[in-house]
DNA sequence: CTAGGTGTA
């Protein structure tokens, strides 16, 4: 029997009836001496403030009854909806039962984002009357604010999983929380896994799974029963409303339900979800155009200020969606935004939101072996989570545009987890390092599919992470412990043999973060001019590499970015991730031996280097005109991003790009000889299908035996 | 003729 406890009827039950006498004069007597048991200095004014508003919380009451769960049970399931105040409360709970103390072990809670562990400790150190930093702080990637006196640390799932790559059993942890756990995110999903296999060995670890939503039942089995709790949220009520009929155009119909909204609803801010920046650009000009006709024709009495939201959107441009709007005229704010704004950015004072119930999703396909975007439909869980953006300071309205009985018959329950959308290269190495040698037993909530496992394994083989075995190799461990794709990390560790480490850092650097390239569609003529100072001749590679240097050339100045339509936030950022994966490399002992750059090999070796690790990813012209992947006859264009002009006969290409045609992007041109030098075991032509690449390769094959770059096998 | 948003000692 599963154990539920529920405190939805009685969350504001009195204090008295919970504690036990004795406590509760404990309590009372920490408070008549007004002593911080973390410091020994009295409380601050600002503490008691803040304790009244905490006091205010849903969760607040249930400290007593969640302690005595975590101390029966080793794994405690605790469902809280938005408003709850689980994030900020349930760790210190933790902490004041006693499971963290100074110098010994700590209390940790995971969330998928940085931003909120960092906003999130902050606010957990003011409420506990701290420093930041000090007994509460956080972990994150470039950032590490925590100390010796730290108990409570929240930190990025991702860093967690790091950190159990040098620490399998998580020995500085008492209790561990995994918040926002319903979201699945790759992280989240491995961890779980790895907890099946940790806690057995780890009785004294406590396991706390924090969740938004639904799927409870299934978080309990996967955890062998393990007790669930329930805590209410808070939301202000949102009414719903659908459409009678489906919808032939979303984006369409999202514009003109914000029309109708404006018209006839009271005051109050719009927030749209749509799927991406094209379209988002699109409707907040036609929502703009549409709004002014509306105010002419009198059918408006305010006017309405459209604001674009997403990703790639500079910072600046982002928080534009904060500022106050003119009281004069009085001014309707509506916020055109991705996903962005269903978890990771909040709007106070959204009173309507519209729902077109679509959102881009990645989807993998292991067959062809890519990873692509698609615009499909949202969960069920994920329409609520809209939904209730709607309600967070009064009572709201949600606009689906779609019908009710497709809500409840079409839409899932859940987002379909990362883990079956992803390709899991990286995540196959990182359960290896982690000790798991039996991957297809490996105990996931959600299973991937063997296909893409075993592409995974194939993958990791040819790279030489793996042995033919399947097990980790000393050069598979090295590549672990970089935070790249497996491809990235193997050129990093190939660069020495090609004397270009240093250049092979800046460009696996530049390829994991977003373009550098940014190209306003209103000045896409003058970005692309711009580009062209950069283009290399040999391709996308070098031209992020020259662009690189000449950001560095030019004092790393924000002006330069600027003139340059260079986008400085993703180069900033490039320049910290080759910080810190040229720190790895040092500890490897690694020689950062540059070719020099008057040698004629100094760009030639980069190229090979690229290959060494990407040959798997490499491209043949063919006699039409397009070309075809090598191994897969799969039919490709050179993206229009792409700065060959020549067309290469080979090229070697960074990824595959879905969409209304298939593209290969970020594309270097290299000589056919240095796929036999540089990855002879892959270029087995026995195996390759025959066509086209398999005559031109074997032909060039006896060409180069013949001239003796290359040793005749055996037949 | 150009892919969302997250994230990693």
């Amino acid at each position: 029997m599963k154990r539920r406890l529920d405190l939805n009827g009685d969350a504001k039950r009195p204090r008295e009836e919970t504690g036990s006498p004795t406590q509760d004069a404990k309590k009372q007597k920490s408070v008549q001496t007004k002593v911080n048991p973390h410091n020994q200095k009295p409380y601050s004014q600002n503490y008691y403030k803040i304790l009244e508003k905490r006091k205010l919380l849903p969760v607040f009451e249930a400290e007593a009854d969640f302690v005595q769960l975590v101390k029966e049970y080793q794994v405690v399931i605790l469902v809280g909806e938005t408003g709850s105040g689980k994030t900020t409360q349930v760790p210190q709970f933790l902490v004041n039962a006693g499971y963290a103390r100074k110098g010994s072990k700590m209390v940790a809670c995971t969330q998928p984002r940085r931003v909120a562990a960092m906003s999130v400790s902050k606010r957990v150190a003011d409420e506990m009357d701290v420093p930041w930093g000090q007994e509460v702080g956080y972990s994150v990637r470039f950032e590490d604010n925590t100390g010796p006196n730290t108990i409570l640390k929240y930190m990025t799932d991702g860093m967690l999983l790091r950190e159990a790559m040098s620490d399998p059993k998580l020995d500085r942890y008492s209790v561990i929380i995994l918040d926002e756990a319903h979201e699945r995110t790759l992280s989240t999903d491995i961890l779980f896994g790895l907890f099946k296999e940790i806690l057995p060995k780890r009785l004294d670890l406590r396991l706390v799974v924090m969740s938004a939503t639904l799927e409870t039942e299934k978080f309990q089995t996967y955890f062998d029963n393990a007790p669930l709790m329930n805590i209410p949220g808070r939301l202000f009520p949102v009414e719903m409303y659908y459409t009678p009929e489906a919808e032939r155009d979303y984006v369409e119909a999202a514009i003109r339900t914000v029309l109708q909204i404006h018209c006839c609803e009271g005051p109050g801010d719009i927030l749209v979800f749509l799927t991406g920046e094209e379209e988002i650009e699109t409707a907040v000009w036609r929502i703009d155009a549409d709004a002014k006709e509306a105010v002419a024709q009198g059918k408006a009495t305010m006017e309405l200020r459209a604001l674009p939201l997403y990703g790639s959107l500079p910072p600046q441009a982002q928080s534009r969606i904060f500022d106050d709007l003119p009281q004069t005229p009085p001014t309707r704010k509506c916020v055109v935004a991705t996903n962005i704004a269903e978890t990771s950015i909040t709007i106070d004072g959204v009173v309507y939101v519209v729902d077109p119930g679509f959102s881009k999703q990645k989807v993998y396909n292991p067959r062809i072996r890519v990873e692509s975007l698609l615009v499909s439909p949202i969960s069920k869980a994920s329409a609520n989570q809209r939904a209730g953006r709607a309600g967070r300071t009064k009572a709201g309205k949600c606009f689906r545009l779609y019908t009710e009985v497709s809500f409840n018959r079409e839409l899932t329950e859940q987002t379909y987890p990362e883990i079956l959308r992803s390709n899991l290269g990286s995540v196959v190495l990182q359960l290896k390092k982690l000790g798991i040698e039996d991957l297809v037993h490996f105990d996931f909530m959600d299973p991937p599919a063997p296909e893409t496992l075993m592409r995974a394994l194939e993958q990791l083989n040819y790279l030489g992470a793996l042995s033919d075995t399947g097990d980790l190799t000393e050069y598979g461990a090295m590549m672990s412990e970089f935070p790249l794709d497996p491809q990235l990390a193997a050129m990093l560790l190939n660069s020495p043999k090609y004397k270009c480490a240093c250049e092979a850092l800046s460009i696996v650097a530049l390829l994991s973060v977003p373009t550098v390239f940014f190209r306003p569609r209103e000045r896409a003529r003058v970005a692309d001019e711009c580009k062209a100072q950069f283009t290399h001749a040999n391709g996308d590679h070098l031209t992020l590499l020259n662009t690189y240097h000449a950001w560095k050339t030019a004092g790393e100045s924000q002006s330069w970015c600027q003139d340059n339509f260079v986008n400085q936030r993703a180069i900033k950022s490039s320049d910290s991730v080759r910080t810190q994966l040229e720190r790895i490399m040092k500890r490897f002992n690694l020689s950062l031996e540059s070719t020099p750059f008057s040698s004629r090999e100094y760009y030639p070796n980069i190229r090979k280097c690229l290959l060494s690790a990407f040959y798997m990813q490499s491209a043949h012209r063919e006699a039409q005109g397009h070309y075809t992947i090598v191994k897969d006859a799969q039919v490709v264009k050179l993206h229009p991003s792409c700065v060959l002009s020549t067309k290469p006969d080979w090229v070697v290409y960074n990824e595959f790009v879905l969409t209304k045609e298939n593209y290969i992007r970020t594309v270097t041109d290299v000589e056919p000889e240095w796929f036999f030098l540089c990855a002879p075991h892959y270029f087995d032509l026995d195996a390759f299908p025959s066509g086209e690449v398999k005559n031109s390769l074997q032909r060039l094959r006896r060409k180069m035996i013949k001239e003796g770059q290359l040793k005749e096998e055996e037949e």
